[in-house]
DNA sequence: CTGAAAGCGCTTACAG
DNA sequence: CTGAAAGCGCTTACAG
């Protein structure tokens, strides 16, 4: 019984035109006489006509998806990227389709099927650190989709991205500690060879150094961004007998897992120890203490990503490489205060 | 230049048989002769062969799309369903598309443009409060895609679901907080007709009943699950003459801003008031104190949800309403304690 | 401004 | 077990 769902030429019929000026009149109305559109537009109505995506698309020999590669879905640090994507892709009329690269990681064989152009017509990677074998696809040429990072990035730069202002952030969180009399400030960081790891710790030590402080390497402890990682550097600052009184931290959750480990063993913050954290998720003006942080214009970091690979796609010729910076800035809250004398 | 991405006829030619014969091999390996299979094999390899998604679709007169309706991309609760439903549905070849339901809310005719069964083979909402309008659409059974909730579901009833025990975690709440000695028990709620809202307090109410204690409405503060609404009853709390000892929360969220907003006010949780939060979201074991709350098991949701709509677009005569409901668990951690004396 | 017709790249009854 | 051929529902040069 099942009544099919209305097709073109079953709008054709209605309105008495052909199929072409039903196809004309929806998508390029400014092509057909006034009066045919409007007839066509009220048949399509009635009808309740819905293109068929799977037939514009393989006749236009595009795929309608842009393929959005993200480390970790369950991190909420990526949750509002995704949606200034969206935004920006569903105005231009594309499809969203996530893909989480945990399991790149494993099989990269398996996300390279996703890079190719009859999967998606272009890309953005929330994950700088994609194998070569996967990336090495993308900048093969032949027909591969455009490709953008947003956030992280390709260390070799051989691509376009938007970013955070990074090492700013390093500069802002120094700023802010010395200026409150710390002397010896630490630095909880993502994985040593991080985009962001390097670009930050770029930031603060380049501020240390104007400001005649000297890094203690003893104090870097390296993490992953991770809850985990932030409460095993706390075990390692226990540890220390002459511990950095302030810390600067290269996520937010980092920061959590820290301060909750100090709570866990009778060391409050920011009495003991200040802290800063970086990207200022939702829970971070929440958390006890609210969290000093910078905040990244996450949003607005994936609206610009999609908005650029739209453009990048439009473009018949490959456009040059293309980084925009978008600035960050620093939440002063409760986990930072005067190093106690 | 761009050498086109290679098609059926390009491996049929250079394996020297039929593009029909060709599609069995990739789709149907049991239906050819295993050296033919093994030459097409052998061919579609050497050329870099990847079927267009969009010729199969339609040809076969399917989207190969799930629609996944999110309350809130931004909210870190649903990103670990999504991960579940991407796993099995990823299995099954099929694209997970996320779309916000903020702008359901917004513009619901948009929505309805993706319930449509030229959109999508099926769709997961994880939203129970989707306007009429919308869902009339899907029940409208012309040809309409089957739909399933988890989490959340409608509450006339008219859909499968997959949820949690949410009554069972309200009895567990109360049995827990009853034990510790607490007395007068409140509640910050979800919205007043949210289902989740309704069969938690079920839970709750019929517990405190068996026990033969009593809930004072006064002591009903609604939210939205949001930190802001947990901060609001904060407030209200803290107006209260004769306030609760223990409060259960339906979310974590709201918890979390209840905590912290009482610590603004030097009300230290749980020694003036013990909290149960709702859902066990990463950053409760490391909030301070750290939450007790009720686990879903928010991976296995989104992955049932996605397995029983699977099994609903491979049925062809419509299946019965199906409910699944998993079993949440109590985590007890330190935001709970006994009441002082 | 409009229509007839080709063709996007597949899959699948049908015939052999 | 395999092939020839039709057709999924569109869009777009091309011709008028």
């Amino acid at each position: 019984m099942e009544p099919k769902a209305p097709r073109i030429t079953d709008v054709a019929r209605l309105a008495g035109v052909s199929t072409a000026t039903v196809s004309r009149a929806l998508s390029k109305p400014e092509t057909v006489a006034e009066s045919t559109r409007n007839t066509v537009i009220a048949a399509a109505e009635k009808a309740g006509y819905r293109v068929n995506l799977s037939a514009r698309n393989l006749r236009r020999q595009r795929t309608g998806t842009i393929v959005v590669l993200v480390p970790n879905l369950g991190n909420p640090f990526f949750s509002e990227i995704l949606a200034g994507i969206e935004t920006a892709l569903s105005k231009a009329d594309f499809n969203m389709f996530v893909v989480d690269t945990k399991l790149v990681h494993v099989k990269p064989h398996l996300v390279s099927e996703y890079l190719h152009a009859t999967r998606a017509d272009g890309i953005i990677a929330l994950d700088g650190s994609l194998p070569g074998e996967v990336l090495s696809a993308a900048t093969s040429g032949n027909g591969a989709p455009p490709i953008i990072f947003a956030c992280e990035w390709s260390p070799r730069g051989e691509f376009s991205s938007v970013r955070a202002n990074n090492a700013r952030g390093g500069e802002l969180a120094i700023s802010h500690l010395a200026g409150l009399g710390h002397r010896r400030i630490g630095m909880i960081s993502g994985p040593k060879d991080n985009v962001l790891t390097l670009s930050r710790s770029a930031g603060v030590l380049a501020r240390l150094d104007s400001l005649g402080l000297a890094f203690d390497p003893r104090h870097l402890f390296q993490g992953d961004f991770s809850l985990d990682a932030g409460a095993r550097a706390a075990l390692a600052w226990l540890e220390l007998t002459d511990p950095p009184s302030a810390l600067f931290c290269d996520s937010d959750q980092m920061a959590f897992g820290f301060i909750s480990e100090l709570a866990r063993h009778g060391v409050p913050v920011p009495d003991e120890v200040s802290v800063v954290g970086f990207d200022d998720i939702a829970i971070a003006s929440r958390y006890i203490p609210a969290l000093t942080t910078l905040h990244q214009p996450r949003y607005r970091l994936g609206f610009s990503a999609a908005e650029m690979l739209l453009g990048h796609i439009r473009s018949t010729c490959s456009l040059a490489i293309e980084t925009k910076i978008l600035e960050v800035e620093l939440i002063i809250r409760n986990s930072t205060s005067a190093p106690k004398s």
